[in-house]
RNA sequence: GCCCCCAUGGUGUAGCGGUGAGCACGGCGUCCUUUCACGGCGCAAGCGGGAGUUCGACUCUCCCUGGGGGUACCA
């Protein structure tokens, strides 16, 4: 078996193409199989190496690995022109000035639902000829086979004027120079696949299995697409997100085994997925479930794992105590800052915590509270605790009443990682420098 | 307009003629509790509609409705 991947090079790997690439991978390597990557684009303009290299570092980011370097369709004009040419001589293609006009007063003399013929000029685009009787049917590995009847089909443009040629054409010669068995793609292209199978019917070649994986949707019902500027896999990494996260959570956007399990390994993922049980309805990216799956996955790290790839993505380190008290926590990369910053940065500025917490009777529990974390000894957060609770007692308030003030005292805000803990992580030199700092306020 | 695909709770799905329609996220409640989380327990929430086929339909067929895609000298 051999599958291939071909994201458009716009830059960004959208992340209803990066679960295309995630169904082709766990095809390709479950069954023993190659994946090949193809980099699809007749446009120069887009087909940029910045582009390419973009779509490349994503891939790389989710660990999903390819076996052949990436074919890129640019680079294949020669043997696109040699192809069109033999269609053109063999009377498989003509050329055409049709436009777009003169198809639609083709159409409103024999039917809308009548397929364009042209004649053939000696200049204009090349078309395909498209028989008036016959089908062509698209053996879908998830819906079965669909049937389109030519008649419905208007002759395709291939090529244009300038010779350069079109993505129908290129996918179906680049597909079958690759000696590609099995095509998984987005259902958005599975209209224009009978065009493909022209071409290769046309060549005498035969056509590949193919899969067309439902579409994906934002949470607004709309098309995550390319085009919509919709999320990608580099606004994932960004957002903190683990890549085998991701893919655990991609693969069940639309796939499931039959026991349904969540909580898949990438392993356990190859060994089960069928490209057959893919579902056939469209799925809505749900980034609430993510971020949950996100958790889990963090939190089966261990601290070391998370440390480690929080001081590369901040590039800081001397973070793992703060890690240690975080973790529980955090649901993603991203969120271990903005909860244990102050550790490292400083309290952070909250008025509203402040005059909540550090008014006259917070003040006091404050003061009393400094008092008691001056004698804990040794300053771990055992015996933190047990200095805290006595003021508790001491006071005869609630252990809020207490623990709040010192939490904004250390940290600027009422959210923070475990109180003793955190003064525990801070030392004691530095909680009271902190504490006072809020007394003196 | 024409062609094609799809349809189980708010979301992702399991089911493949007989089930109390299961699981997960989210929601709600509750326990834990120093904040926020994590975790435990519990609750609410679903087969779009109509005809068939069948002893029996979420499961099969058709129609409708509703989504989506394609229909470019884009990919």
């Amino acid at each position: 078996m051999r599958v291939r991947f071909a994201p458009s090079p716009t830059g960004q790997l959208h992340i209803g193409g990066a679960r295309t690439a995630l169904y082709n991978w766990l095809a390709a390597r479950g069954q023993g199989g190659t994946m090949v990557l193809r980099i699809e684009d007749t446009d120069r303009e887009r087909s940029t190496p910045e582009n390419v290299e973009q779509i490349l570092d994503a891939l790389n980011w989710l660990e999903i690995d390819w076996d052949e370097g990436p074919i890129s369709q640019v680079a294949r004009s020669d043997r696109h022109q040699e192809v069109l040419q033999r269609l053109l001589d063999g009377g498989h293609a003509y050329r055409s000035t049709a436009t777009a006009d003169d198809v639609k007063a083709y159409k409103d003399l024999h039917g809308a639902d009548r397929g364009f013929r042209g004649e053939a000029q000696d200049e204009g685009a090349v078309r395909l000829r498209v028989p008036d009787d016959g089908q062509a049917v698209v053996h879908d590995l998830i819906r079965g086979d669909t049937t389109f009847q030519h008649v419905h089909l208007d002759d395709p443009v291939i090529a244009r004027a300038d010779g350069s040629v079109l993505y129908n054409f290129a996918v179906a010669v680049d597909d079958l120079d690759a000696g590609i068995t099995q095509v998984i793609r987005g259902e958005d292209h599975l209209s224009n696949t009978p065009k493909q199978l022209l071409v290769l019917e046309a060549l005498g070649a035969d056509a590949p299995d193919y899969a067309h994986l439902p579409l994906l949707h934002g949470p607004d019902g709309k098309k995550l697409s390319k085009r919509h500027g919709a999320a990608s896999v580099q606004e994932l990494r960004d957002a903190g997100y683990l890549p085998e996260a991701v893919r655990n959570y991609l693969a069940l956007l639309g796939w499931g085994d039959e026991d349904d399990e969540t909580l898949i390994s990438t392993d356990e993922l190859v060994k089960r997925f069928r490209i057959e049980r893919v579902s056939r309805n469209p799925a809505r990216f749900d980034e609430q479930k993510l971020r949950w799956m996100n958790g889990r996955y963090m939190r089966e790290l261990g601290t070391d794992e998370i440390t480690r790839r929080l001081e590369t993505l901040t590039g800081r380190s001397g973070l793992r105590d703060a890690v240690a008290i975080s973790e529980q926590k955090i649901q993603t990369l991203a969120d271990f800052w903005p909860l244990a910053g102050f550790i490292f940065d400083g309290p952070a500025d909250d008025p509203r915590a402040r005059e909540k917490w550090l008014s006259d009777g917070g003040r006091e529990a404050l003061a009393d509270a400094r008092q008691a974390l001056e004698s804990a000894d040794p300053f771990d957060p055992e015996h933190i605790e047990q200095a805290l609770r006595g003021v508790v007692d001491a006071r005869g308030a609630k252990p809020r009443d207490v623990f709040q003030p010192v939490r904004v005292a250390l940290a600027g805000t009422t959210v923070s990682p475990g109180i003793f803990e955190t003064l525990a992580v801070l030392g004691r030199d530095e909680s009271l420098a902190r504490i006072d700092a809020a007394l003196r306020t």
